[in-house]
DNA sequence: CCAAAATAATTGTCAGACATTTAAATGCCT
DNA sequence: AGGCATTTAAATGTCTGACAATTATTTTGG
């Protein structure tokens, strides 16, 4: 088969053979790249050319450049508050961009985070316990605007999500919920509608202090019934505005 | 509270006001950015700054660019493909970067992996369940590689987590198994671990064909355990070459 | 010996130029 | 009038050379 991209432009060729050169472990985390001006003199391009490549890389979060003598571009470390930024980014633009609907989307999240309930469960800390207990007392003001109290519903399940003790899991489930705040934001929540999703995350931490994974499943699960009706009535009153 | 970054460069800036501008739906998929010198102009600085700004955001996929008259920078649509592939690639780095046990990245991907389960069996298509038996098949091949059967083995799970009939979920699904292929892809197979798991492929298949879930999870279950042992004998024999 | 100043290396930014690509406008011939 | 070739204009892609800003190292002066 033969190369794909014949007409793609030079700082992305560069851009991908320096990040081949990262994925394949050529250049080790930590490690400085040749300056700009090496780069350029060893592919036979101009500095702006290069910099552009290596301004590609920075904004996949692959390197970072510090100024100054001895200063250059390093392969990056990618830490999980960096890699949690990225999917974020990346998973909500998915969410606002397809048009998917709310029911879908929410259906999705609900059945990735009822995945950690069993290790939540078993691994549950009093730390953990006490945040989720801090956000429900925040939840609970009666003044609280309705973006501050989605904000708190994101760390009240951040904090679920880290019971199960599982770094790379809660990568991957705050990242999902992190990506459905635009959505949630559209919703308005009633004094009613919060009390009953306050009631539910006692509930879930009741379940979790009991070791009763039974009661945080069916927890979660009406959660999710109610968020989707909430979802839905938003729906229907945007259509008969 | 004042801005936390008063030291970024100035491409870094003009990056984030126009991702700003997307993610908030004040410029929509399709929509065409000023020209270069059009936005050099108005952000005060040359056009130099305005391409590094402009490939920043390329590398996120957040836009594309044209040449030619009537040509420029438009707002890309992101695919569910086109967001997996970045998933992967951040997953991958994240599992690649981070000295993380190949335990507790098996078992993140394992509890994601049950989440789609109970979906799976409600709505598996007879389409799917075939694929999955051609993978079977696959699979079988008395001389395949062992990055071969890996290959099919992410197909074979690709499957399973379509047969949801959810996309959001494939998506964060099929990111979190393909992330773990490189790791996946440091076991050698015996004829021996090979004959297990695609005994366990079949009862997965049968399960989700019965619409049984405990089956289909109990294969999982066992699946998750027989390859963290597997990845354990091999760190084993690294450990005392 | 220590502190201040010079130095050198490197990234960040700018200005202007030219090359290349592409769609639209123009002109010419039938 | 209609179709084909040419020109034109707008835009990105690239190059060059310069200067500003930053920072670790080195030198200098007391």
């Amino acid at each position: 088969m033969k190369n794909a991209q014949p007409e793609k432009s030079l700082s992305a060729q560069i851009a991908d053979a320096i990040r081949t050169a990262i994925v394949d472990g050529r250049l080790l985390v930590g490690d400085r790249l040749p300056s700009e001006a090496e780069l350029a003199d060893q592919h036979g391009v101009s500095r702006a050319t290069v910099r552009e490549a290596l301004k590609r890389l920075a904004a996949q979060s692959l390197i970072r450049t510090e100024r100054g003598a001895f200063g250059g571009a390093f392969v990056n470390h990618l830490s999980y508050d960096g890699a949690r930024a990225q999917q974020v980014t990346t998973s909500t633009l998915l969410l606002g961009m397809n048009a998917i609907s709310f029911q879908v989307a929410c259906e999705a999240r609900y059945a990735l985070e009822r995945s950690c309930t069993a290790l939540a469960a078993e691994r549950r800390t009093e730390a953990l316990l006490a945040a989720m207990r801090t956000e429900i007392e925040t939840q609970s003001a009666p003044d609280l605007s309705d973006e501050a109290f989605c904000a708190s519903d994101v760390a009240f399940h951040r904090a679920l999500v880290d019971c199960a003790g599982n770094e790379v899991l809660s990568y991957h489930l705050a990242g999902s919920v992190e990506a459905m705040q635009p959505l949630m934001n559209m919703i308005t929540f009633t004094a009613r509608s919060r009390a009953e999703i306050i009631d539910l995350h006692r509930a879930i931490v009741a379940g979790l202090e009991r070791r009763d994974v039974a009661s945080v499943d069916s927890a979660l699960a009406t959660l999710e019934a109610y968020t989707i009706t909430l979802g839905q009535s938003v729906l229907k009153a945007r259509a008969t505005r």
